[in-house]
DNA sequence: GTGAAGATTAACT
DNA sequence: GTTAATCTTCACA
């Protein structure tokens, strides 16, 4: 039986819900249908110190505003004036974090997603690449920004726990698409299902290195930075 | 008010 | 491997 996901999962630093969110069932509900998926492959973003967050210095704009109420929320922003993406916040206002969905391994409503992504054949080297990447996952499960700031304890967009438990494989690598970001363009936040077809880029080995675990910063809720 | 840049994707060569 | 598509957001004036 499946649960969803409890307030308090979300609360914790954005590394380890980043992790933990693997295995984990992502479910969105519309009009037309309930769709689910498996969470293959995330990145975390940190507040203060992570070059690449969106709230690098704690910067809170109109659009970052949701990273500073309690995590569990939907954060989903455009990119690139084209793609939606869908980020899960986490923490609290003291340390805003989210975790980008980055990949989904389809489960139920595979029609659906098939439609709104405009694929016709289900061979399954297509059903492969539906949700293979942040905005497809956005185009599959109709996320735009009128999901923006959604709590995930409610029915339109959750998590829940299948009980999978930790039967697979983390694999984990430096973030995609962020060598813009200095060093934490190192940082050895991404996650994804080791094995699992469902993840968007197999074989990435990051812009050069990971970085080594004592370089990194760190989330504290208070005091001073690394 | 203006301008630069982007947590991507698909379609090219 | 390279590049166009496309527009919101934010820093700065």
């Amino acid at each position: 039986m499946s649960v969803k996901l409890s307030r308090e999962f979300y609360l914790r630093d954005t590394v380890t819900v980043a992790r933990e969110l693997l295995g984990k069932c992502l479910v969105r509900k519309t009009a037309h249908g309930i769709c689910r998926g498996i969470i293959v492959e995330t990145e975390a973003y940190g507040g203060r110190f992570d070059k690449a967050s969106h709230v690098f210095g704690n910067k809170l704009t109109d659009r970052t505003k949701i990273w500073f109420e309690l995590g569990g929320h939907a954060y989903v922003y455009l990119i690139y004036g084209i793609h939606h993406c869908l980020g899960i916040t986490t923490g609290d206002k003291f340390e805003p974090g989210a975790v980008l969905i980055r990949a989904l391994e389809p489960t139920e409503g595979i029609d659906l997603m098939c439609n709104r992504r405009g694929i016709e054949n289900t061979q399954k080297k297509y059903i492969y690449q539906l949700c293979s990447g942040p905005s497809k996952v956005c185009q599959a499960l109709e996320i735009d920004k009128g999901l923006y700031g959604q709590d995930l304890l409610g029915d339109s967009i959750f998590i829940e726990d299948p009980g999978l438990g930790d039967g697979y494989e983390t694999g984990i690598t430096s973030r995609i698409g962020i060598d813009y970001s200095g060093e934490a363009a190192y940082y050895p936040w991404r996650f994804f299902i080791k094995n699992n077809e469902y993840v968007s880029v197999k074989n990435y080995t990051g812009p050069k290195k990971v970085a080594m675990h004592n370089e990194l910063p760190l989330f504290r809720t208070s005091g001073e930075q690394s």
